[in-house]
DNA sequence: TCCTTAGTTCAAAAGTTATTGAACAATTGG
DNA sequence: CCAATTGTTCAATAACTTTTGAACTAAGGA
């Protein structure tokens, strides 16, 4: 029951800006990245689309190597592979959450500002 | 005669990283850094793809910040828009041309490696 | 067991991006 | 003026990506 995961060196960059180039998975790494160390299940994200939706642009984090996924009974616990991303590409993850942060455009969860999401 | 531009609080966050995800325009871009300051002309460019598709891949470039255009002549100079870009998104483009310089699945400019090419 | 919760898969449709070739425009040099 | 050089535009097509809904699986609780 694990899912498929590249390996840290099969993570590759322009995939990796691929897929962070589009506002709903940006926003799924920015709050990921704001809550670092806590593991999210999809049910997070379900303000910013469809249940079908975000299983789709969920994968297609997970097969470029930018977030994990953990099994546990019916969930998935979501975290960002951090770790990985920093030792393949140095400060790129950081830059992105800190531009992102900024961005007012981009959409946010939990109704309200990502810093202002729960306790 | 000038191309148009957007201007530094135009650029989007997604819209550089979508631009940036693809292996032709990443190898513009390398290049570009590791001449920085010497503006090329589009010719530079034509072992990566052909003539059209190098226009649509520059005007893709242009149009989302990374790169400007001067048009001398029957010739655009093209450059990197690092002082943009690292205004808006500090960091950003610094880490994305370290990670490139160690791509070797990057399509190269100039027959040999980007550090070997011209005097 | 049956129901609910959590999330996936599949196939179709819609939308977007990339690639091509032929034709075009502007500048420069002879 | 004529030709060459440098690059663009246009329309067509090919190739991908996103979105959707309906059907599904797997685990957990009553």
């Amino acid at each position: 029951m694990t899912l498929p995961h590249p390996t840290a060196d099969q993570i590759s960059l322009p995939i990796v800006l691929g897929v962070l180039g589009d506002p709903t998975r940006l926003a799924i790494v920015r709050y990921l990245a704001s809550k670092e160390g806590v593991p999210m299940n999809c049910s997070k994200f379900l303000d910013l689309t469809s249940k079908t939706n975000l299983s789709y642009h969920l994968a297609k984090l997970r097969e470029a190597g930018v977030t994990r996924a953990e099994v546990v009974g019916t969930s998935r616990l979501i975290t960002l592979r951090r770790d990985d991303l920093d030792r393949r590409f140095p400060g790129l993850l950081d830059s992105v959450i800190a531009a992102a942060g900024d961005d007012a455009a981009l959409p946010t969860i939990g109704g309200h500002d990502i810093e202002a999401a729960d306790a």
